[in-house]
DNA sequence: TTAGGTGCAAACAATTTGCCGTGTT
DNA sequence: AACACGGCAAATTGTTTGCACCTAA
């Protein structure tokens, strides 16, 4: 792999992701740190957030659109159906279902928990009609 | 919700979810239609998979690429990271975590429990260097 | 007959990439 | 100075939609 540099994008990339407690999108990121850094390209967000994915540093939410997190253990997640909020949710994550998946002929990585439904302000929203 | 008719599309669409053993995705729902169905449209096949989605008939596993199952009770995946791959799993899926997820205030759908890994196909390939 | 469905092509949205100048080491 | 990186805009990819014609009921 690569030699590493520490750019001041990269950097701020990186917070950003860890200091939000929304498991941010890349666009979410490229908008937070607009204001400060008015030259950053969405490109430039894609392409930290997805080396820093690679390399472990960040944790990918796989999606519709695809969502960050700084926490590295894995943990349960909940996804809004209807706002694409993600949240963290207090259900116990099992790590030796891994273990058991591997007899399978796959290699297992891991594996992700990820629930659905409607977050506190979207259940109370009008169902859209039709 | 609307009438529902039976245009040869759907049903044929329908089928191929179900007599394929892999989750397919839109594209592949189509490529295998095509033969028979040489004016089939790729748009027609999204609406209608989407369209069965809703009404409960598919369930869509999302990811960087959708996929489709005609098999209805929730149960467990796994996903190639390499192929892009998606198949059943024998580990168990309990769906009693729904009722505790509940307490968290959202109005909790279900859950997913997706595996991740290398295919037995994969697994042999050369780890593409860098 | 009449709503719903289809094909086709254009529109969209999320993400990736090529190029070339810049910044970190 | 070397090579990784960023900005920008164009290209890709997956998916959706508007419209005029077609078809199941």
């Amino acid at each position: 792999m690569k030699e590493q540099r520490f750019s001041q994008q990269r950097v701020r990339i990186y917070q950003a992701v860890q200091s939000s407690m929304e498991h941010p999108s890349a666009q979410m990121v490229y908008d937070a740190l607009r204001p400060e850094m008015p030259r950053l390209s969405l490109g430039t967000v894609y392409r930290n957030l997805h080396q820093m994915a690679q390399e472990g540093r960040l944790r990918e939410l796989e999606g519709p659109v695809a969502r960050f997190d700084a926490v590295l253990p894995p943990h349960t997640h909940i996804r809004c159906v209807r706002c694409g909020q993600v949240a963290d949710l207090a259900v116990p994550y099992d790590p030796a279902l891994d273990r058991e998946a591997g007899e399978s002929g796959w290699a297992v990585n891991g594996h992700d928990l990820v629930f659905s439904g409607l977050c506190p302000a979207c259940r109370t929203e009008q169902p859209l009609e039709n």
